[in-house]
DNA sequence: CTGAAAGCGCTTACAG
DNA sequence: CTGAAAGCGCTTACAG
């Protein structure tokens, strides 16, 4: 193990010499100096010691990315792309990641204050924790998709109403007014929340009503699909809130010996990769997910240069993805 | 910030005694002063700094995982469900992890040392540099999915090749003989190379020839649907390394007007959750992936915690799991 | 069972 | 431009 100090005497020079030069501090040092150094560590392979570094200099380079076991898993694939954009921010920026999983609130600020991160992204939903996180942990917190009711929240969303607005706007506009709606938690995530009442009173402004019976949670009825097609009023479209769902509902229709959209249209939420590999290509609510990683890490590393920046709110646009999964009901009237 | 020194001065002891009590070593410390000292970190909200502790104990706790930008990256679902796995085992050790996105060899050692990782995952294909990161680092080191030539190396693959002999064996036994492969870099990858063979050796055996046209790469040709369509020897069958890239075929040839699986059979690799949702769904090559990643973690940490153990490399099993995206000849010639 | 000393490898702050 | 001193918050190793 090389440190500062082996260097330091190959030099010839103090610690501090060459301390300035790793850190490049050339202007505090000799050229003749900053040279040999400089040649000594190549030749040497030496490697800072981040560690020491941290411990001395009290800032850590560490970022921290919280996951949440249910809904902000890597399983799920917005989380991992999101995952993704952050490393690669993180690492343009010299700075390490550090992901942690946690489903109890007192781990989030031992596993944040055990390693000193300066900053640190939430991924999930922290809703009812997030104040007593925010007092205990006084680093800059970038929380995402959250609807927390407090003021100072640093927050990189996407407008979750609107998204729900464009899918209903999109089956009107093709005739359906008997809809369903299709989500993990919709009583208890203000995220699903959003989704459903944007896409519920775009629904009642035109004359067509979302029954509550027609709100189907996944976490409670695995089988939306099933439910759906056994309404007594029969739903023509139904409204997912992921992707990921909107596949699983539409295999379920079609096992039943459905066709979709001929029977069910279906509209999904964040515009995977993948949903353009669902039969039929799957028509959804698109948001930018490597931009708002960029977003959410651009901001990080502002409150961590200037501190005391205040809390921000970003809503990120969506925008209607069409594809094959809605079908013409108006057509069939002509 | 409380530290150690902090919670002595009110409990009226040495700095050592908490520490003792800290690190759970209480058959050294009297009962009474254990308690004393318990609940004043419990008051306190005491958290150990781990950076102090790694520098002075020279072990972190920390484990790394190296993601690599091409085949390992997070934007793949196999990669995000091992990360995923990864995480919880690490965690549920008392350990911590550490994410790095690599492209050049040079960056590993340096990542790996500055924050002095007590082992380290490898995510993707690292053939080339394998011989020089374990030179290089003196720590527990588990590759995945590795064809490395070297001995010492401990890796967990699975049966690559048999995956790819199942595949044949299933068109085989519906009746196809004219197959094709789609691949990331057969050319270069080892792994890719595996599955080619088992399937190549398989059809040869039983009088099928697989030619080099039929081999394609996905990397240099973007549209495999396009190609396989155009064939003048006409195809019935392709085998896909990733179900990815097999929804991805399918999704083209679909595009065209073809039929799946009454004109193209296909078979993919890996069993995600998602190849279910696929149209028709997908027949696949099955590999446990969280049993993947668990054993990945046993065997790290069993050498993390005995050092000298020997390299194993471990091949996990693969099997075939049919679906429908396999159609049988043999029913239209009765 | 308890503690004083030394040290991990750096950086900060100060003196020259 | 350069360096000696002190300290970051812990643990190791030793003495009692």
């Amino acid at each position: 193990l090389v440190t500062l100090k082996d260097i330091a005497e190959k030099a010839g020079v103090s610690v501090m010499t060459v301390s300035r030069v790793i850190n490049g501090h050339y202007s505090k040092v000799s050229k003749e100096k900053t040279e040999a150094i400089q040649k000594i560590i190549r030749e040497s392979g030496y490697v800072v010691n981040s560690t020491a570094r941290s411990l001395s200099s009290k800032s850590s380079s560490i970022i921290a990315v919280l996951l949440q076991g249910k809904d902000g898993s890597l399983q799920d694939p917005y989380s991992a792309a999101m995952v993704n954009g952050i490393i690669k921010n993180v690492q343009a920026r010299g700075y390490y990641l550090m992901i942690h999983d946690v489903d109890k609130y007192e781990e989030i600020t031992s596993r944040l204050r055990s390693w000193n991160a300066e900053g640190a992204i939430f991924l999930g939903t922290y809703d009812k924790n997030m104040k007593k996180i925010q007092e205990d942990n006084q680093i800059p917190l970038i929380f995402t998709d959250s609807y927390s009711s407090l003021r100072q929240v640093t927050n990189v969303g996407i407008d979750d109403y609107k998204g729900g607005m464009l899918a209903a706007k999109c089956f009107l506009e093709h005739g359906h007014t008997s809809c369903a709606f299709v989500g993990y938690t919709p009583d208890t995530s203000l995220l699903v929340q959003q989704r459903l009442e944007g896409f519920r009173d775009t629904l009642r402004q035109a004359g067509a009503e979302l029954p509550d019976e027609h709100i189907i949670d996944l976490n409670k009825d695995p089988t939306p699909g099933k439910t759906i097609s056994s309404f007594s009023e029969p739903v023509t479209a139904i409204f997912t809130t992921a992707d990921i769902a909107a596949m699983q509902v539409m295999t379920q229709l079609k096992d039943l010996g459905y066709q979709i959209p001929r029977d069910y249209s279906i509209i999904g939420f964040d515009d995977l990769s993948i949903s353009s590999y669902a039969s039929p290509k799957l028509t959804t609510i698109h948001q930018d997910i490597a931009q708002k990683a960029k977003i959410a890490c651009d901001i990080l590393f502002k409150h961590i240069n200037s501190p005391n920046m205040p809390a921000e709110n970003i809503c990120m646009d969506v925008c209607l993805c069409e594809r094959q999964s809605v079908y013409d009901l108006r057509k069939e009237k002509e």
